[in-house]
DNA sequence: GGAGATATCTTATCATTGATAAGTTCGAAT
DNA sequence: ATTCGAACTTATCAATGATAAGATATCTCC
């Protein structure tokens, strides 16, 4: 029958998704300034103009990929959502290292295209996910608003997921002489 | 004696500040995209390669103004270094809410030359004055490290900054039906 | 099961970008 | 006054994202 054919030049298969794989790839091997669109289908072995009919452009690429980190962030804060605010901010955070290009092409609003329908689905869905987990704990202060609770709860742990890609928190641990690791400062700091 | 030449086309004067200038008008007016060579030096009415006495590259102009940023934030939090650091936070996000292209670009590390002396003397200088500014202050809970008191503060600072750039905390407000500001929102969240 | 319609992918081209080399103009120092 | 060097221009290059036109495979409908 030989119907395994590799079928080669058209008609891919599953272009979309191999995209998607190799800016990843390109994202987190070589950072977001690796990201054009000539790169990410040169890696995938097609043509510069084979994105188009699946994303449209260049920023529809790397919105679909956000939306893929969206998706993703909700997925791993969703186990923990019983477990309180501390539990909460050390998967954000850990999420935000182990993914440094993907978190950092999350809040890159000047790349991606806010206005995507399913991006801003995601981004809504993990947001309701956060607000809901912040309001859920115990410490409510009553002399803070509930605004003022979600908003400091998630700038902290924000902050110290991006200080941390950006490397300044290490800098922070290397000038104070104090043995630690960069797990557990943010255990120590997220308290 | 007919001095005051206007010196049209060669030597413009001070070319390096005009230019700076001409990349801070851009940055704040048209976002950080617009942020180009080209664009800056036709802004400034100089021709494209007029950048690289001064500068090198985009990446040299872009460090300097950068480095202009983190002058100008270690300027405005040094009135307030002895008021703590509910204070200090509060300047900490004025500065940028008021000048969100420019704090934008402090940290965008693929755009800047983090190599850059002068960038990385500002930057320093200006790290330094934050830990400092939170170990003087008063509540420092004795069950965290002091790594970890600088960590949480000016992870939270920063993480507010970022996401009221993002208009993220607009979205955070309004959803709630709270009546209240944004800098009443942040001054709570600081708290 | 055959034919036309349609979506996918390629090739070719365009305007624009940042970098660079070579040339021009001005100021400063000897 | 002449030379030297820095500042600036013009011209050119490779590379980018977008797009139009063409080629090919799959799908639908009869």
């Amino acid at each position: 029958m030989e119907r395994q054919k590799v079928m080669k030049n058209y008609h891919h298969g599953d272009l979309r998704a191999a995209l998607l794989h190799s800016a990843r790839a390109l994202l987190e091997q070589q950072g977001i300034t690796a990201l054009g669109l000539r790169a990410i289908t040169r890696h995938a072995g097609v043509s510069s103009a084979a994105a188009v009919p699946h994303f449209g452009n260049l920023a529809g690429l790397l919105s679909a990929l956000a939306t893929v980190g969206y998706e993703e962030l909700a997925a791993a804060l969703e186990p923990v959502l019983e477990k309180g605010p501390h539990a909460a901010g050390l998967v954000y955070v850990r999420f935000a290292i182990h993914n440094p290009g993907l978190f950092t092409l999350m809040f890159r609003s000047d790349v991606i295209d806010r206005g995507d329908t399913a991006l801003a689905a995601a981004s809504a869905r993990t947001s309701h996910m956060l607000t809901q987990l912040i309001d859920n704990m115990a410490d409510h202060q009553p002399q803070r608003t509930r605004s003022g609770t979600r908003a400091a709860h998630w700038g902290k742990v924000h902050g110290l997921a991006v200080l941390a890609i950006d490397g300044l928190l290490d800098a922070l641990l290397s000038s104070q002489g104090e043995e630690m690791s960069l797990e557990e400062l943010l255990d120590d700091a997220l308290r």
